[in-house]
DNA sequence: TAGATAATTAAGCGAATGTCTAAATTAAAT
DNA sequence: ATTTAATTTAGACATTCGCTTAATTATCTA
């Protein structure tokens, strides 16, 4: 739970994930688009691995990361806890039950 | 943006906010319900009133908090720009168009 | 097997964070 | 007018964080 909360505070961890939305990338990759040390990538890669927020799957001598539903999820459901007190944006029509 | 994510990383926030879902306190009301100083609990209130999670507002000599919608919604809007890569878990039914 | 490439781990350093006690501020009560 | 109560501000200290460079592990290819 921590992990979550503490993997999304930094901006280049949410950069990543945001960029890991165009599908799965390599660590390489990923490192490519900040002007950063690998070392410090590799780091930010590991917490949100930790966090469950992305899942790394070793291919050869690549390791291709990708977002991973686990993390948000739970994040999404500490979110919805509040929503006794007020509701979210929600789409336009929608009927429910 | 960043004061948010900030704001919600510590666990004693995330249990302030929990605390005030159960309508408006006051400072003392909330610093009681932690094991805790106050001084450390108003900087807490602080950080998360900077996020625009909280508002504070002056009765007489005490001050009383309350959750704020505003920042919330932000977090809630990060968080949706994931929802093309994965939908979060939805209520039962629901017709949307 | 040697050499090159991908990525991580290790070590170290300055900045930011969370906590405390003590002092200051503000408003109410006597 | 003083005192008491509620809360914040200030200052100090240990811990955590994010970054860098250097060293290490694993894999591919000639």
């Amino acid at each position: 739970m921590d992990s979550k909360f503490k993997a999304i505070n930094d901006p280049t961890r949410r950069e990543i994930l945001h960029y890991l939305v165009n599908g799965p990338q390599n660590a390489g990759q990923i490192a490519s688009q900040f002007d950063m040390s690998k070392p410090s990538i590799s780091h930010h890669l590991d917490l949100l691995k930790q966090a469950n927020l992305i899942q790394a799957d070793k291919k050869g001598q690549f390791i291709v990361y990708k977002l991973d539903k686990t993390g948000f999820e739970v994040i999404h459901a500490w979110f919805q806890s509040f929503s006794k007190y007020f509701e979210f944006p929600k789409p336009k029509i929608r009927i429910e039950i």
